[in-house]
DNA sequence: CCTTGAGCTGAACCCTGCTTCAACTTGCAG
DNA sequence: CTGCAAGTTGAAGCAGGGTTCAGCTCAAGG
């Protein structure tokens, strides 16, 4: 009928491997109805949570993050357009991080360049933040992990 | 003497592990020469090294792809500046492609939820580039892995 | 009814990027 | 010269994110 996909058919719409659906599956990122035969069968919704996982991974974010943020979607109906807007404002957010992120690596890069430096003592990129070391010469290294 | 870091010195000026410094030497990624007692003496320059390797990583890019990266600079001589620069400016062409490709991500997210769609059928997310599939109805998932 | 492709499961395996450990050896301060 | 921190190695382990495989079962067209 028209609400139920097989895994095959959500595999091939989403572009996801099937053991990956299945492995979505046992870390709870998605669900499936079963048949009488124990087949998985899937709402069409589950292609939406699917489309976001891909996203979120995209930009580096782990299944088990996105995960909890997937659980704060209502499990007693089916999400709503605004339920799925607030998941993505908060997205959004991430996202303007990671922008931030490389445009200040990027321009750091690009100091450096300029200045022909890289030469340990001076640079923003290995002093993001300007903060040298207190103790012995020369900087460390304080990128964030 | 000025020239020779023990492993523990590049460990804490780099901020990087001991165990993932030798890490890297086993995968080509730094060298070090040897005390008559066999322990490591890193030339300064190896910082240099270790603070690109780290940068690259924060943009995602895989130790093996920075492996062949630096090994454009010549190994005959100490790399000049202009030879940093040059790997530098490849790194800047890869952290341009990143933004925008985070940039797309979210104003596509945006436009997701200013239309309250995330329909599957119409969505730029789900469809980047437009490339609705053909066969069937609705649309598949063709994100870039 | 029978065949054939699609699905199911658990366990094992893979790759990346490290960390931890045991068992030793160096090297420098006193 | 000695003692102890710092260094060495190979092997094993871990976390994340899956894939592969063997051995079966389902489902649907001819």
């Amino acid at each position: 009928m028209h609400e139920a996909l097989t895994i095959g058919q959500l595999a091939a719409r989403s572009g996801v491997a099937q053991s990956a659906l299945r492995y979505y599956e046992r870390l709870g990122l998605i669900r499936a109805d079963r048949t009488g035969g124990n087949q998985r069968r899937y709402h069409r919704g589950e292609l939406r949570r699917v489309a976001f996982i891909r996203i979120a991974q995209q930009v580096g974010i782990s299944l088990e993050e996105i995960r909890s943020a997937l659980d704060s979607l209502p499990a007693s109906r089916t999400p709503t357009a605004d339920d799925w807007a607030q998941l993505s404002m908060a997205w959004r957010d991430r996202l303007d991080e990671k922008i931030r992120l490389l445009n200040r690596l990027r321009d750091d890069l690009d100091g450096c360049i300029g200045c022909g430096c890289l030469s340990l003592s001076r640079c923003n990129l290995y002093n993001p933040g300007d903060e040298l070391a207190g103790e012995g010469p020369g900087a460390r290294l304080t990128l964030p992990r």
